[in-house]
DNA sequence: ACCTGAACACCGTTCAAGT
DNA sequence: ACCTGAACACCGTTCAAGT
């Protein structure tokens, strides 16, 4: 058999489901295609390039809004990549670290900054874009992995409220509004 | 020579500034104290365990701020997070994966907490707290991938405006300051 | 264009045994 | 209490060669 990038990155996005980070090796991914190894690097220049590609591909099948006003529109587009990254095992981990690795996972911050520079945050719209990036990033890492660790029987149950994450996020954008308001 | 746990996870953190987290294996660190790999585990049930005595270790060395009204203080105890974790290579990085993981690195958590209830955030206490580390901890690792990034030529040297960490926690005070307010 | 086969230089962890 | 030596089951990556 033999495969196109896509197909390879298809197949990723299932192991990476199926067994989690960990398992996701280059040896593992390729007797998952019934390749060598050394036939990925073909595809892809290294690991970092392919998981930049999941990422990508994680991101890409999310359904982005693009209405609203600049407040509903940043609400919905966090809200938007959190369930995207919880979508996936350990999604969040592979996304958050794919774009702090600034080779990937950029779609979510242009995002963010387009719909922050159109409700007028001007010099405030990049800071403020990495400011709720950070946030559903660290949310979303966080209730992954204590999602896991429950459903491995390592910690105890503890439910987080189902509110949690709207409180934060509104904590967020409630300062921004604040700091927005008193730089005009 | 023979090591108690204690000299092991100073010299670990010797390693950890000078050469980084990727190069800081459990083989790696052996060969440094001139042990046995295998040694290591008479002191460490394994290696998330030494990581987590390392993270201990690098947020115990600062000095923690315990005085003012919880607006100073929150600010303060983040500030001080953020130089704590940024005084050592990778140290963002580590602390934070440690505090993920739920093995250590509780204590600016625990700071953070009485502050909060101190100031009377009541219920609001453990969200706003866990907000307020994703943002210092996502600032942070931002912060040193890109600085590494830069010192390895790999990409250009653009440099983040000084005020960036400030303005961004401030976004995240004022949004508790409002939500407090409301929630009154 | 896509893949094989073999090699290089590593990992974390276990375990019986030594002092 | 602390460590050795050897082993097990893995890694990412390179490279000459094949079709």
């Amino acid at each position: 058999m033999r495969y196109h990038r896509a197909d390879v990155v298809e197949r990723a996005v299932e192991v990476l489901d199926r067994h989690g980070l960990a398992d996701l090796s280059m040896r593992r991914l390729g007797a998952e295609l019934g390749v060598q190894p050394s036939a990925l690097y073909h595809h892809f220049t290294d690991k970092q390039t392919l998981l930049a590609a999941i990422a990508d591909e994680i991101l890409q099948r999310a359904a982005w809004p693009t209405s609203g006003d600049w407040i509903e529109r940043v609400g919905a587009i966090c809200a938007t990549l959190r369930d995207a990254v919880l979508a996936y095992r350990d999604g969040a981990e592979l996304v958050a670290t794919v774009q702090a690795f600034g080779l990937g996972g950029r779609q979510p911050y242009d995002l963010l900054l387009a719909a922050l520079h159109d409700g007028g945050l001007g010099d405030l719209a990049p800071v403020a874009a990495r400011t709720l990036l950070h946030y559903v990033y660290g949310h979303a890492v966080d209730e992954q992995t204590h999602l896991q660790a429950a459903a491995a029987g390592a910690i105890a149950d503890e439910p987080r409220e189902v509110e949690d994450f709207g409180v934060g996020l509104g904590i967020v954008i409630a300062g921004l509004q604040v700091v927005h308001a008193a730089r005009r």
